[in-house]
DNA sequence: CAACACTTAGTACCTGATACTATAACCTGT
DNA sequence: ACAGGTTATAGTATCAGGTACTAAGTGTTG
C-alpha cells in the first residue's frame, strides 16, 4: 500500500482526525496508515499535545463511565437538589454536548422526558413503581449548556395510583411540563 | 476444611469486589490494600481469569462508549428496522442490564420513552424538528431481555405540526402506546 | 516429621510508550 | 547551485505494568 506523503500540517490534522474517530490505534499502526515512521506519528503526537494510547483508554474509560451512569445508573437523572418523600422534589441537569442534536444544537427530548420522570419516580413514596402515563409539553427548545431544574408535586394519590405533576424551568422560563400517573407496585 | 484455603478464598473474593468497584488499581496498590506481595495478586487474578489492568481499562471503554452511543449519539435510540420517510418506521430495542431497576429488573420508563420519541423524530420528513407535546400510556412493565419492537405512524400532519402515533411490542403484546405531536423547525 | 498447599522472591521478556540524540532528506531563497 | 532551516527517520536508554516461569520459603495438617 503506498500512500501519497502530504505536507506535515495536512497530515496532522489527518492524523488527529483518524485518533478522534478510532482512538485504540497504536502509533505503529498510525504510522503504517500514513505512511511514516512511528518517530514521525509521535513527534506530531507531542506537538498536538494527543496522549498515548493508554492513556487515551483511560480517559475514555473514566468519563464513559461517568455519562452512563449519569444517564443509567443513577435513581435520578440529574442532581438531586431536594426531596420531600411523598410531597415533592427537585432536581437539576446540566445539558451537556453530548445530549444534543449536533445540528441544532438543541436537547434531545428524552433527556429532558428522563430527568421529569426519574424524578416523578422518587418522589413517592413507595418501593417499587412504574410509570403509567404521562402527559407531556415541551415549551421551549433547550440549548447546551443550560440548566434545567424540574420541580415534581404529587398532586393526588388514588389507591396505588399517584398523579404527579413535574415543571422544567431553564432560568424563569418554563420549559417543559408533564403530568405522571405513577403506579405503585406491591410485590405479590 | 484447610485454614490456608478458607483464607485464600476470601482474600480473592476482596479482590474479585475492589476490582469490580475500582477497577484502575494496578496489582502493586492491590497488593498494598491486601497487604500480600505482588505475585498473590498475581497468581489470584491467573486463578479467577482476571485480565490486568490495561485490558480491564480497554474493555471499559469499548463497551462504555458502545452504551453511551446507544442512547445520547445515535440518531434513533435502538436498532431502525424499517422507515418509510413521512409515513411511519420500526425500531427495535433490546433491553439489556443496565436499563433496568437493580431491584424490580423492570425497565426503566425512559428508555421506552426515548426508542419512541427518537423514532418518532425519525419518520418525519422535515430537516429539523422537535417534540412539542406527547401522551403516553405504559400497559405492561419490560424486563431485561426483551426485545421491544416500536411502530410509529405519522397520522396526520397540520402546517408544521406532525401527529405521530407510537405502538410498542414486545412479542404479541403491547406495552407502550405513545401519541407525538412533533414540530418542525424553519430556521430564520 | 513428611507432604502438600500456599506465599513470596526473582528473572527474562513483552508492549507501547517517553525522552533524547544523531543523522538524512527536502525545500527555499538568493 | 549551494547554504540553512525545516521535516523526517533512526536509534538508544528508560519506564510502567504487566506475563510466564523457576525457585525457594512458610504454614498447616494428618
Amino acid at each position: 500500500m503506498h500512500m501519497a506523503k502530504v505536507k506535515k500540517k495536512i497530515r496532522q490534522q489527518l492524523l488527529a482526525d483518524r485518533i478522534q474517530e478510532q482512538p485504540f490505534l497504536t502509533d505503529e499502526e498510525l504510522a503504517r496508515l500514513l505512511a511514516v515512521s512511528i518517530q514521525t506519528i509521535r513527534l506530531d503526537r507531542l506537538e498536538m499535545g494527543i496522549p498515548e494510547l493508554r492513556e487515551r483508554v483511560r480517559r475514555m474509560a473514566e468519563n464513559a463511565q461517568a455519562k452512563v451512569k449519569a444517564i443509567s445508573s443513577g435513581e435520578v437523572v440529574g442532581e438531586l437538589i431536594d426531596l420531600e418523600l411523598g410531597h415533592s422534589g427537585i432536581s437539576m441537569l446540566r445539558i451537556t454536548d453530548d445530549m444534543v442534536f449536533e445540528k441544532t444544537r438543541v436537547a434531545r427530548g428524552h433527556y429532558v422526558f428522563s430527568q421529569a420522570n426519574s424524578l416523578a419516580l422518587a418522589v413517592i413514596d413507595a418501593p417499587m413503581a412504574v410509570t403509567g402515563v404521562a402527559n407531556i409539553k415541551y415549551k421551549v427548545p433547550v440549548h447546551v449548556g443550560e440548566k434545567l431544574v424540574a420541580k415534581a408535586e404529587i398532586v393526588r394519590q388514588r389507591g396505588n395510583k399517584y398523579f404527579v405533576w413535574v415543571k422544567t424551568r431553564n432560568g424563569d422560563q418554563e420549559v417543559f411540563r408533564a403530568k405522571f400517573i405513577m403506579v405503585s407496585w406491591t410485590e405479590k
